[in-house]
RNA sequence: GGUGGAGUGGCCGAGAGGCGAGGCAACGGCCUGCAAAGCCGUGUACACGGGUUCGAAUCCCGUCUCCACCUCCA
């Protein structure tokens, strides 16, 4: 069985061929750091982590590229408007779109490039693009330097569109461009804008137009041909469009696989519409654990959209609390096991045709349902191989609870987790004398003000056992 | 106007011509002092109208509704 991945530019699910035997080079286009990120924001970055994992777990050696858009108008915007330098906005929502892919698990890339470090691979590019007739400078004496899309006319081809049929910005100044859909490959400065945010070029001071930066980048770390790049659906038209025409224009393969997440709605609509903060990382990871989160956003297919709501959260972390429970069982009855390196092949075929998450995790749900029956029978080998086998399957989608980063989360110290077992297990000590002269409102008195503490106490016939409530209870929606 | 996608049981969410994915919730049972957890069982769902077929959620025709993109977006 092969890895097989839908394709945007096909329509199509394909075999993966790697263009270097062995190894993976993905691009994914990473935010324009704008604003504080959301769940759709993250989203992409939760699809592209599960996707580089599975193809760890095939053996390959993957090189994740991510930019990092730190110059753009909105930035521009955003950051005059609340006074505060571009520079010192753009890195401030920097450190807030890591942290959020930090806490909801997702690996750093391979290395992350900025586009206000790659000026010259731009202009270089720009030069090239002039030179072979693709690109020229507005005749306006503005700087802008836009790309000639009549000039390219496998123009539309990613997005299976025709020049003449596209609509024409309406509200969009024409400025210097011979062609309304002709698009900015470099913006000459103005003076609205702060002079640091512009570059000497031989067309005069500007800054990059959004698309370029990433030809640039991805050419430079990843080659002029490389397997994979992705994004979200609405980067499809056009910056993806523009990127191909730019890299192909230049004489580059560019990306064999197109691979779009689809995106993330609140209320029906496209989350980046729906204004409010209730989607926000930073806010979402009050109401429910982050592991919770990647979780639900793990089952869904990449492809279909998420209607995110709150409540259907907290359901999905409800089931994912049915596979913690049993994990947390079965490594105390069998004192623990590795996660399996190698995984059931039922799992493996849904991974393998184009990253089926949901149906992956039916044959975890399966598996995690076998190993609660021999959990009954006490420790057996069948029971450890299962036990490695739902660590195996959550590792791969970055969920196993018992590795990082989420063990190292618990929120303890070694020394106050030992203190607390310690005082519980007293007091689990006591009830369970209570239980023995049949004091049961003792005994429940003792469970009902640990539950009220978060504290939930379990009887099983090898006794007493407790664990910490998943969440702190919310209140309302 | 152009290009794509979606509508599945109370909820979430796969599947793409024939054996009831899976989860959450609910109900009954087992276990338990009672719970909790787990296990066993309970469902006749595929937007609507036609058609093709021995057989359609899946294919065809038509209709409705919703979403995304058309140079700011993950």
């Amino acid at each position: 069985m092969t890895l097989r991945l839908y394709d945007t530019a096909t329509a199509a699910v394909r075999d993966f061929e790697p263009v270097h035997p062995g190894k993976v080079g993905i691009y994914h286009c990473g935010l324009t750091v704008q604003g504080a990120p959301h769940v759709g924001h993250i989203y992409k970055e939760v699809v592209f982590d599960v996707l580089r994992r599975w193809f760890e777990y095939a053996g390959y050696e993957v090189t994740v590229i991510a930019n990092v858009t730190d110059i753009e108008d909105k930035i521009l915007a955003k950051s005059a408007e609340r006074g505060v330098p571009w520079w010192a906005h753009a890195y401030e929502f920097e450190r807030e779109l890591h942290w959020a892919y930090d806490v909801l698990g997702c690996r750093p890339p391979t290395y992350e490039p900025r586009a206000t470090g790659h000026i010259p691979e731009m202009l270089e590019m720009i030069q090239q693009l002039i030179d072979s007739g693709h690109a020229y400078v507005a005749p306006d004496g503005s700087g802008d330097v836009y790309f000639d899309v009549k000039s390219w006319p496998a123009y539309g081809e990613l997005s299976n569109q025709k020049i003449d049929d596209m609509e024409p910005a309406e509200d969009a100044d024409p400025r210097g461009k011979r062609d309304p859909r002709d698009f900015a490959l470099w913006k000459g400065h103005t003076e609205d804008t702060p002079r640091t945010a512009s570059w000497p070029t031989p067309w005069g001071r500007g800054r990059p137009g959004w698309h370029l930066e990433c030809s640039a980048m991805a050419g430079k770390y990843l080659g002029t041909e490389f397997d994979i790049h992705g994004g979200g659906l609405d980067l499809r038209f056009p910056h993806h469009e523009n990127e191909l025409a730019q890299s192909t224009a230049v004489g580059q393969k560019f990306a064999r696989f197109w691979m779009h997440n689809a995106l993330v709605t609140a209320a029906g609509e496209k989350m980046s519409k729906s204004l409010g903060n209730g989607a926000i990382v930073r806010n979402v990871v009050r109401r429910v654990r982050p592991i919770e989160l990647r979780w639900y956003l793990v089952q869904s297919h990449y492809r279909s959209v998420v209607e995110y709501s709150l409540a259907s959260l907290e359901k999905a972390a409800t089931g994912f609390q049915r596979i913690e429970g049993f994990i947390a069982r079965a490594t105390e009855v069998t004192g623990g096991v590795e996660p399996a390196t190698k995984l059931p092949v039922e799992f493996v075929a849904e991974m393998d045709n184009d990253l089926s998450t949901p149906a992956a995790i039916a044959v975890l749900h399966n598996t995690v349902h076998d190993g609660n029956k021999l959990i009954e029978d006490g420790d057996s080998p069948a029971l450890r191989e299962n036990l490695a086998a739902v660590r195996g399957m959550l590792a791969v989608l970055g969920l196993d609870p018992l590795a990082e980063p989420w063990v190292s989360r618990t929120g303890a110290s070694e020394e106050l987790t030992e203190i607390l077992d310690g005082l519980v297990g007293a007091l689990l000590e006591q009830r369970q004398a209570a239980r023995e002269r049949k004091d049961y409102a003792a005994s429940d008195e003792i469970r009902d003000r640990l539950k009220a503490l978060g504290v939930v106490v379990e009887d099983t016939p090898q006794g007493s056992r407790w664990t910490i409530a998943p969440h702190q209870p919310t209140e309302g929606n």
